[in-house]
RNA sequence: GCCCCCAUCGUCUAGAGGCCUAGGACGCCACCCUUUCAAGGUGGAGAUCAGGGGUUCGAAUCCCCUUGGGGGUACCA
C-alpha cells in the first residue's frame, strides 16, 4: 500500500489483510453492526462496497476497522512516516522560581495576542518553531504523540468521545500517533464491562488508535506498553521511589482524621484547604515511631512554591500560583496504588506524549502535572484544554440531565457518522459554512487552534437533525443493513406484546427503502414507520378510519368501494400508478376528496395516520393483504353501527 | 472561601479594528410542494455582541473593571 495514501488509510484500508476475523467478531459481538462510512455529496453507492460486491465482505471490513495496531502487520503501512510531522513546537516553560512575580494577577495575564499569533497556520501547524528555547530533551524534531486516557469507571461518555475525537483528528491531521491508555487505577470503580464499552464505542465511532492495550485476544500494540495502568504498577512504584530518594517526595503518615481536622481548622480560619506539611520533614525516628503505630504512609510530592506558566493552545498563556494548589500532593495511596495526577504524568512522560489534549476540567490541575514532569526530568507536553460539554442549564454535562453514554445513542439509532460530525462541531468549527463532514473530511480540516474556548451545551435536536442528514446519505443497501437490527428489535417487542409477527422479508424491505430512508430521524424509529407490514393483523382505531369531512357511513362505503376498485385492478396490475389512477377516479366519481379516501385506506391498512406514501405501501403490503385489511376495517366500522 | 477558565440569536457557531445595518446552522413561525407524515424549497421572527469604562478617526474584535456562568481545590479520574 502506498505510503502516501494517508487520507484513505483509516477507511477500509485493511481490507483483504489476513487476520483472525472470527475472534474479532466474537469480541465485538455487536448487536448492532458496525457501519461503514459514506461520502456525502456523492452518489449513494459506496465505492468500497461496489468494489467488494457483497455484504459479507462488509463484515470483514467491520472487523478490519478495528483500531490500527490491533490486527495484522498490514496496518503498519499506515504508521506515520518518521519525521513527516516535523518539529514539535515547544513553548519555553519558565521555572517557577525564575519567573518574576508579576504584579498583575494571574487571571489577567492571559495574553490574547499570543493566541492570535497562532494563526494563520501552515498545513502542519505544529511545525512552527517560535520557541526561544529548544525542548529540554535536546532533540529538536519530534513526532507528535497524543493520547486519550479514559477511565473505565463508566461507559464511554460523549465528553470523552469528543476528546478522543479531537485527539484522533489532531494526530491524523499532522501525521502523529494516537495512543489509547486505560486509566484503571481507581480499582473500586473500574469495571471490565466499562472498558469493553469504551473500546467498542470508540471503534464504532471509527476512532482508531495506533497504540493501545491488547483486545480480542490480540496483543497490545505499540512500543510503550502495557497500556493499562494497573499493569504498569512497577513503573509507578519505581518512579515514586526515585522521587522519594531524591527528596522530591516524602512519606506522609497523617490519618484521615488529622487531615479532616486540618481542613476544618482552615475553613474556620478562612484559608484555602491545603496540606499543612506535618510529615514533610520527619526524622527517621519519627517515621519509625509512626510505622510502629501501624500507620501505612501515603507518598506526597513536594509542590514547589512559585508560579507555573504554560501556553495553552486553546487558551493562550496561563499562569497559576502553586500556593493555590492545596499543598503537597498525594501521589501514592497508603495501599501502594498510585493516584491519577501521578500516573498520568508518569505515563505521558514514559509514552513520550507531546500533546495533551483534554477537557478544561484539568486546566487547574495542569501546574501539578508540570511540576511532576519537571521532577521526573521529562519534557513538558503542549497542553490544549477543550471547553466542556454542558447540560442545558450550562453546568458540566451529567448523565442525570443529558444522555451521556455513546452506546446509548447507538442503541437509539444514531449513526456513527452523525455522532462524530456532531461532536466535532461541538466546540470546533471549520470557519466555513459547511457543516456536514465525514471523519476523513474532519481530519483534513481540523485545527486545534480553531477550537472555541467557551463551554458548549449539548443540543440533542441538532444531533437528531444531523442524524437524519446522515441517514439520508447512506447507500440503500447500507441503510437496510443498519436498520435491520432495529426493525428486528421493534418486531420482537411487538411479539412480546402478543402480536403475531411475520419475519421481515428482504424484498419488501428493500422496495421500501427510498420511502423510509428519508423519513427516519433515527434508525429506531423504523418500527413505528413500517411495523404494519410485518404484523399479520392490524387494529385500526375506528375513529381514525373516518376522515374529518366524512361520516362513518361514508367511510364504510369508501372502504368497500376502494376494495372493489383495487380488486378490479387485480393482482397482476397491482402497482402504484395503477392504484393511484383507479382510486382517484373512484374519488372523482363519488365526489370525494382524494385525500379523504386515501386517509381512510391508509388507516385501514396501516392502523396509523402517518405512513409512507400510500400506493407504495399497498404494493409493499401485497394484493391479498390489502384487500383483507380493507375488509376488516369495513367490518369494524359496520360492527360499531350495530 | 481561594485559584483558574469563559462570555456573539433559545442552542451550536462565523467574526482576528473599517468588509457588521453582525453571517450560517438547529429549533420556532409562515408559505410552496403534497394522499398522511417526513424530506425539500422560499421567506420570517430571533443578538442594543453580558454591563460599564477606556484606547482609536473608527471596537463584537484591543485594555481595565464589574457582573454572570463554569471548572478546580480528594488516599476520584
Amino acid at each position: 500500500m502506498a505510503d502516501g495514501g494517508r487520507a484513505d488509510h483509516h477507511r477500509g484500508a485493511c481490507l483483504g489483510a489476513a487476520r483472525p476475523r472470527h475472534r474479532l467478531r466474537r469480541w465485538l459481538d455487536l448487536r448492532l453492526r458496525p457501519c461503514r462510512r459514506v461520502v456525502p455529496g456523492r452518489d449513494r453507492a459506496d465505492p468500497d462496497r461496489a468494489a467488494r460486491g457483497d455484504t459479507r465482505a462488509s463484515r470483514a471490513v467491520a472487523a478490519c476497522r478495528l483500531p490500527r495496531g490491533m490486527g495484522s502487520g498490514r496496518c503498519d503501512a499506515h504508521r506515520p512516516r518518521a519525521g513527516s510531522s516535523g518539529q514539535h513546537r515547544r513553548q519555553s516553560v519558565a521555572d517557577p522560581h525564575a519567573v518574576p512575580r508579576r504584579r498583575c494577577r494571574p487571571a489577567r495575564c492571559r495574553l490574547r495576542r499570543g493566541r492570535r499569533a497562532r494563526r494563520p497556520r501552515s498545513p502542519h501547524p505544529t511545525t512552527v518553531d517560535d520557541s526561544p528555547t529548544p525542548p529540554a530533551g535536546g532533540s529538536s524534531a519530534m513526532t507528535v504523540r497524543c493520547r486519550i486516557a479514559p477511565s473505565p469507571t463508566g461507559p464511554l461518555h460523549i465528553g470523552n468521545a469528543r476528546t478522543a475525537l479531537y485527539n484522533y483528528l489532531y494526530a491524523r491531521r499532522i501525521g502523529g500517533t494516537f495512543v489509547l491508555r486505560i486509566e484503571d487505577t481507581d480499582a473500586a470503580r473500574s469495571a471490565l464491562e466499562h472498558e469493553r464499552d469504551i473500546l467498542e464505542s470508540l471503534h464504532w465511532l471509527g476512532i482508531e488508535w495506533d497504540e493501545g492495550p491488547e483486545v480480542a485476544g490480540l496483543p497490545a500494540r505499540g512500543p510503550f506498553g502495557p497500556y493499562r495502568q494497573m499493569e504498569r504498577l512497577p513503573l509507578y512504584r519505581e518512579t515514586a521511589e526515585r522521587l522519594l530518594r531524591e527528596d522530591k517526595a516524602y512519606h506522609c503518615y497523617c490519618t484521615q482524621e488529622e487531615l479532616a481536622a486540618d481542613r476544618a481548622a482552615q475553613e474556620l480560619a478562612r484559608e484555602a484547604p491545603h496540606y499543612v506539611g506535618r510529615c514533610a520533614r520527619l526524622t527517621a525516628e519519627e517515621r519509625a515511631s509512626k510505622e510502629t503505630q501501624g500507620r501505612r504512609p501515603v507518598v506526597r510530592f513536594r509542590v514547589a512554591e512559585g508560579i507555573v506558566a504554560f501556553d495553552d493552545v486553546i487558551r493562550g498563556h496561563v499562569e497559576i500560583d502553586t500556593t493555590a494548589l492545596g499543598g503537597d500532593l498525594v501521589i501514592v495511596r497508603s495501599d501502594g496504588t498510585p493516584l491519577y495526577h501521578f500516573t498520568v504524568v508518569v505515563d505521558d512522560a514514559a509514552m513520550q506524549i507531546t500533546d495533551v489534549i483534554r477537557g478544561e476540567d484539568h486546566l487547574s490541575n495542569t501546574p501539578k502535572h508540570i511540576l511532576l514532569f519537571r521532577a521526573l526530568g521529562a519534557d513538558e507536553p503542549r497542553f490544549s484544554h477543550l471547553p466542556l460539554i454542558l447540560n442545558p442549564d450550562r453546568t458540566k454535562v451529567s448523565k442525570r440531565k443529558v444522555q451521556t453514554a455513546v452506546s446509548a445513542y447507538r442503541e437509539q439509532g444514531f449513526i456513527q457518522e452523525a455522532l462524530v460530525n456532531y461532536l466535532a462541531l461541538l466546540g470546533w468549527s471549520s470557519g466555513t459554512e459547511e457543516e456536514i463532514f465525514t471523519l476523513d473530511e474532519l481530519v483534513e480540516r481540523f485545527e486545534l487552534e480553531r477550537v472555541h474556548s467557551g463551554g458548549a451545551v449539548f443540543d440533542r435536536e441538532r444531533l437528531e437533525w444531523l442524524n437524519g442528514q446522515w441517514i439520508r446519505r447512506l447507500a440503500p443497501e447500507d441503510f437496510v443493513e443498519r436498520v435491520r437490527p432495529f426493525l428486528a428489535r421493534a418486531l420482537e417487542a411487538r411479539a412480546a406484546a402478543g402480536d403475531a409477527v411475520i419475519e421481515p422479508d428482504e424484498g419488501q424491505l428493500e422496495a421500501l427503502v427510498p420511502l423510509i430512508q428519508e423519513r427516519l430521524p433515527r434508525l429506531d424509529a423504523i418500527g413505528e414507520l413500517i411495523d404494519f407490514l410485518f404484523l399479520t393483523e392490524v387494529r385500526p382505531d375506528p375513529a381514525q378510519l373516518v376522515p374529518k369531512r366524512w361520516d362513518r357511513e361514508t367511510a364504510v362505503t369508501g372502504l368497500r368501494e376502494a376494495r372493489r376498485v383495487i380488486a378490479e385492478v387485480g393482482a397482476v396490475s397491482f402497482e402504484a400508478d395503477e392504484l393511484d389512477s383507479a382510486l382517484r377516479r373512484l374519488a372523482d366519481v363519488r365526489g370525494w376528496k382524494a385525500g379523504d379516501l386515501f386517509t381512510a385506506i391508509r388507516v385501514a391498512v396501516t392502523a396509523r395516520t402517518a405512513a409512507p406514501p400510500l400506493f407504495d405501501t399497498l404494493v409493499a403490503l401485497g394484493y391479498e393483504r390489502t384487500l383483507e385489511r380493507l375488509d376488516r376495517a369495513g367490518e369494524l366500522l359496520e360492527g360499531l353501527e350495530a
